[in-house]
DNA sequence: AATTTTACTTGCAAATTGCAAGTGCAAATA
DNA sequence: TATTTGCACTTGCAATTTGCAAGTAAAATT
């Protein structure tokens, strides 16, 4: 499986072995893990919907980091189910496996930054219980189709 | 205290109101977080060990990366107790709260990845109990002076 | 049939990165 | 004491990446 998919994907420029640099080679830059954030809060985004987030991602770079989140199998293309123009974006599990650091990112801003109200409830909920927040939020962005 | 910080620390072109995005701002690139991963694997390095590490990053850019970490109180500069010459940079408490952040990324990585050894084992520590792990690393790399 | 929407692509200027070669002070060596 | 070496950076410049604005093609709407 994964040397099948290793043809398919880009020559990862892989700068070390440790885990940190390879994970940071995919999805280490300034936009990658906010369009991970919107499908994690929207479960599934249009290419339209990623450029209406209030960072104003460039439409050429939204468009450069999506095909390396999809080359590497961390984001895949849906059909749209209303219209053949749209396109779906969703999380595969790789890319769902990564809602544990989103979850520390956010309570480590949290603690230093202040931070939006609905985000705050959010993590309330996180802090009764992280484990159960990270297996319930998993199971309803794994749901396949709708 | 954030106030008068604040007031030191270069204007942060903040890009929206989302802790992830806030957080991004800061270390949110390719090199930052292998600043970060060094100095909590080693608890204090010199400019030296930085540009030792397996990466290879430019000179110029860890001097860079070390001023927008420093400016944000992510790391501090210490007197390297032998020498004059030499510089020890250390985690402050806001870069030691970013472990829970570092082992989220090396457990997922581990998933998806093959990882070396000795990282391999650090997570076994972790999985067998992930809060006294954060604590007890937390604790030594809280240690003053020495 | 004409206009609008949607997902991109293209061209180009500006900013960032990366490489190689300094610089200046401190420490070690002759 | 003079000289060399080590260390923490800085500087200059080329190459890459980013960001803005405009364009394109197919599909949906009017």
């Amino acid at each position: 499986m994964q040397v099948i998919y290793a043809i398919f994907m880009k020559k990862a420029k892989k700068r070390s072995d440790c885990p940190v640099s390879t994970s940071l080679d995919i999805w280490g830059d300034k936009w990658s893990l906010l369009i991970i954030r919107d499908l994690m809060f929207a479960k599934e985004c249009t290419y339209g919907d990623f450029l209406k987030a209030p960072e104003g991602i460039a439409t050429n770079i939204l468009a450069s980091r999506l095909e390396v989140l999809e080359e590497n199998r961390m984001i895949e293309k849906l059909d749209h189910p209303d219209s053949r123009a749209k396109v779906l974006y969703r999380l595969t599990k790789k890319g769902i496996d990564l809602l544990p650091i989103m979850i520390e990112i956010n309570l480590w801003a949290e603690k230093y930054f202040p931070i939006p109200a609905d985000r705050k409830e959010m993590l309330k909920e996180v802090k009764k219980d992280k484990t159960a927040f990270i297996k319930s939020k998993t199971k309803e962005l794994e749901r396949q189709g709708d």
